[in-house]
RNA sequence: CGGGACGUGGCUCAGCCUGGUAGAGCACUGCGUUCGGGACGCAGGGGUCGCAGGUUCAAAUCCUGUCGUCCCGACCA
């Protein structure tokens, strides 16, 4: 039996509740709220309306969906080749931690400890010892690493995981918090503190490429505040992105461990010398809160948009008739067409005859399918094709011959000006700020602020308390410009970004 | 965990105040007509009203508890 840290019922009482509250398939027929109207219930219409995650019957869980697990499935398959081409290699480490492993680094059982589910029970008897069900699994992979490295010779030791995590939160939100959460979590093990800051650095900037290049999303890469880091890191290092309604939101980290768990596990090497040293670590992650990001960075009030990169179905072929034979000879060429596309593009070809191509139309732009082809008897006569992209309310009329480029063209088009068009919305609503009276008033509208701040941490805790904005990082690429703190006036050497975050 | 709103066919909701045979629209199934931006007709199927107690001859309705979702605050990827 399992009880959370803040035991309150048994697993008995949810299991009872299945089946009361499962409830099969919904179909999307209403409309979603507008952005404008409300953006979290925007969102929320999103994810469920695309059929991306439904509620699961244990609090603050979600069921993903085959749509949402599709998008999973691509971020996946693009992260896992770079973790290896940057030498990674995947293992897997158990679910269940003994809960005296998460005592061993002060920080991190600070950290965790209040949001750890616990097992206590096991097999109708109580355990000697509780185990955790893992939040992250720093402690169990340390403990691991201290009998698998002996020599300088096992350095570096690059391993990657693909999991689920659970962490006990408050408030939870489909994809941005929820009590489980699957990721991946790289933990490495260096001989000197520079491979590893190194290393930190390098996976920090493989998630900033991948956010950019494949979820089109603009992200800016910083070092956090001591008190944004990580439970028991050196160093915490982020990539924020600024979402529709201008809040940021941290989309991955990268945390420098420096010798912190090597020593609370006791993990030693021999050096060349023949001497005694503890190993420097590093740990990085993201999880599948991407998925949350890549909604609220792009979509719109019709539905989801998908870059074409990471879209599942890139392309959505619609046939249209009028009569049976006209609707057989359609349907053949939309086959034909998805034949030729299938070599470069996924490509579905949607023949259901019980509805109609409108109905289609919006369906397909709900699902946020990059590029839509239109083919009916008029394009059979006149030999085109009807090209409708997603992103924008944009059609053209290509000669079938040409569909295979165009399709490449537009779908490296749609790529190209969705990262765009973030980057710009998050230009446009990125400011300076140097006078706070100024800054509490501005900050109602979100957006982010460059500003000076001295470091300390007082001074961190006063902008926090009146503006609910914090200091999500200080920038990598960050000028050096001396100026004053904009709370109490002390020497600043660069501005730092700050803004209302998820 | 505090404040607010809400749980009734798959979805959106009415019914509850004043207890007495569970409803509508959409969706779904079958047949026919439709088909270039969310079609129409006819005929069907589907709900122990979130859950557990209680009051009552009788509870979707009244009472108590509990679980869950959303919004607002304190914690976080």
């Amino acid at each position: 039996m399992i009880f959370f840290s803040n035991p309150r019922r048994s697993v008995l009482s949810a299991s009872s509740a299945f089946y009361l509250s499962f409830k099969p398939e919904a179909l999307m027929s209403k409309k979603i709220t507008t952005r404008s109207e409300n953006y979290s219930d925007w969102y929320i219409d999103i994810v469920t309306r695309a059929q991306l995650a439904d509620y699961a019957p244990v609090k603050g869980c979600m069921v993903i969906r085959p749509n949402g697990y599709e998008i999973w499935e691509k971020m996946q398959s693009v992260l896992d080749k770079m973790f290896k081409d940057t030498g990674h290699r995947n293992a897997y480490f158990p679910l269940l931690i003994p809960e005296s492993f998460l005592q061993k680094e002060a920080e991190h059982v600070e950290g965790f400890a209040p949001e750890c589910a616990v097992v206590t029970h096991g097999g109708g008897k109580k355990l000697a010892e509780n185990l955790m069900l893992r939040p992250t699994s720093e402690t169990i992979i340390w403990h691991m690493y201290s009998k698998w490295i002996t020599s300088y010779r096992d350095l570096p030791l690059l391993i990657n995981q693909w999991c689920n995590v659970l962490r006990w939160e408050m408030r939870t939100r489909l994809f941005l918090r929820t009590t489980e959460f699957l990721w991946q979590e790289g933990h490495t093990a260096h001989a000197a503190k520079e491979d590893a800051e190194e290393e930190t650095l390098k996976m920090l900037n493989v998630y900033k490429t991948f956010a950019e290049e494949y979820m089109a999303m603009p992200v800016t890469a910083g070092l956090k505040t001591e008190s944004e880091k990580f439970p028991g890191a050196v160093n915490t290092y982020t990539i924020e992105a600024m979402m529709q309604d201008k809040k940021a939101l941290q989309a991955g980290t990268s945390h420098f461990l420096g010798q912190n768990f090597a020593k609370a596990f006791d993990v030693t090497f021999q050096d060349e010398a023949g001497e005694r040293r503890h190993v420097w670590a590093s740990s990085w992650g993201v999880s599948t809160r991407l998925i949350g990001a890549l909604i609220m960075c792009h979509s719109d009030d019709q539905g989801l948009v998908l870059p074409p990169k990471l879209a599942a179905r890139q392309v959505v072929i619609i046939p249209i008739w009028k009569g049976d034979d006209e609707a057989s000879r359609v349907i053949e060429c939309a086959h034909k067409i998805k034949e030729e596309l299938s070599v470069k593009f996924s490509v579905h070809v949607d023949d259901r005859r019980q509805y109609k191509p409108g109905w289609k139309f919006n369906e397909w732009e709900l699902l946020g399918i990059p590029l839509r082809i239109e083919i009916g008897p008029r394009d059979l006569e006149s030999g085109n094709v009807v090209l409708s992209r997603r992103d924008k309310k944009e059609k053209s009329t290509v000669p079938m011959k040409s569909v295979s480029d165009e399709t490449a063209r537009l779908l490296e088009t749609i790529q190209k000006d969705l990262f765009q068009r973030a980057r710009d919305f998050r230009e446009a609503n990125t400011f300076l700020a140097d006078d706070f009276q100024g800054f509490k008033e501005r900050i109602e509208e979100n957006g982010f602020y460059r500003i000076h701040w001295c470091g300390q941490g007082k001074c961190e805790e006063r902008i926090k308390e009146e503006t609910k904005a914090t200091i999500r990082c200080i920038p990598l690429d960050a000028v050096e410009e001396s100026g004053k703190c904009i709370v109490c006036g002390a020497a600043s050497p660069r501005r730092v970004l700050a803004g209302r975050a998820y």
